[in-house]
DNA sequence: GTCTATATGTCGATAGAC
DNA sequence: GTCTATCGACATATAGAC
């Protein structure tokens, strides 16, 4: 959950959380390198010792960041034990998440605007992010007597994903976690009936 | 609808026209000025001539994307007479658009990803484009019975504005219209009941 | 491995001729 | 109003000393 991790002394280590950093806050584009090397503290010599361009930082960052966002999502979810609060769980992070990162909102729908070619590694990432997502949900789905969204496990597994994209994109742009309370309040209206 | 317009003859309609397409398929960022002067066939001196700076051009394009993409959509909305099919048509639309645009999305979620301030001018744009949408949405959401959403029209509304939302940014990622289609069919579904 | 210094290009924006 | 030429700053990436 914590965005700043502590401060770390080696340098490839500090440049990749530098930039982590930087990458979600600024955006890819809006981020140079030399302001990477800067606030990481290392010799630009060395940032192209431990990376071979800004768009292989760009990655490592990503992947990184992959696991970080899960094990911030599982962490709430587990914290439940039954499947409809393990569900509804899903958007208690989202209305603990998105304050925390300033609205900032999703590293991979993010990234998506600023990578417009879909064969590209970053947008590649980006999708298998969100197709582990989609799956996560369907897990939680799974469990939980669902009407309204549809009859097969996947219809309903879309639907709930859908809300869960649209509640992020929706506050980050509106600064509001209203939308998050909005799909959380349906998705529990859906499982009473 | 379309993308393309007709080129134009006069230069700063011509600087706004390529410099709309430039930003929309490549972003702000990566999109540079000599880009612009040289695609749109004008002296850089030209350019700033019309436009007092990149960003003030943005905000031209912006201002001019939000009534083209409002005309797209409601001209596909009053194709239709039903509350219920005009209600629908909104996915309809984004059925039509996406893989015509080539699954870029929408101009103002992209651009929000690259301007973190919230108070920057070009987010408040991006906000007030999404309140019309959500206004616009509330309009067609009043004359139907929706069932399964919330009482109260404000929270039938945000829910169509949340699928509406999830179904554009999550149709960009995969690079389908799988989801718009999941979408419609549980509006459908609710209005049925 | 990390440093300083630099190469090479492009950025946004301006000056001054016509 | 449009042109060419150019500014200073910053971009990504490398060279070579230590």
């Amino acid at each position: 959950m914590r965005e700043h991790k502590v401060p770390v002394t080696n340098p490839g280590a500090r440049i990749l959380d530098t930039a982590s950093r930087l990458f979600y806050e600024q955006g890819y584009h809006a981020t140079g390198i030399n302001q990477i090397i800067a606030e990481a503290d290392v010799a630009k010599a060395s940032f192209y010792h431990h990376f071979r361009s800004k768009e292989e930082l760009c990655l490592a960052y990503l992947n990184q960041r992959h696991q970080d966002w899960f094990s911030w999502l599982s962490r709430e979810v587990e914290q439940h034990e039954s499947p409809e609060e393990r569900l509804l769980s899903l958007f208690t992070f989202l209305e603990n998440w998105l304050p925390a990162c300033d609205f900032r909102g999703c590293a991979f729908l993010n990234i998506t605007s600023e990578f417009p070619a879909s064969d590209h590694e970053v947008r590649t990432l980006a999708a298998n992010h969100k197709r582990e997502l989609w799956e996560y949900i369907r897990r939680l789905v799974s469990d939980v007597k669902l009407s309204g969204f549809g009859d097969d496990l996947d219809s309903r597994t879309d639907n709930v994903y859908l809300l869960f994209e649209g509640a992020i994109i929706s506050s980050q742009v509106h600064r509001s976690t209203a939308f998050v309370r909005v799909a959380r309040e349906t998705i529990e209206r859906l499982i009473k009936r």
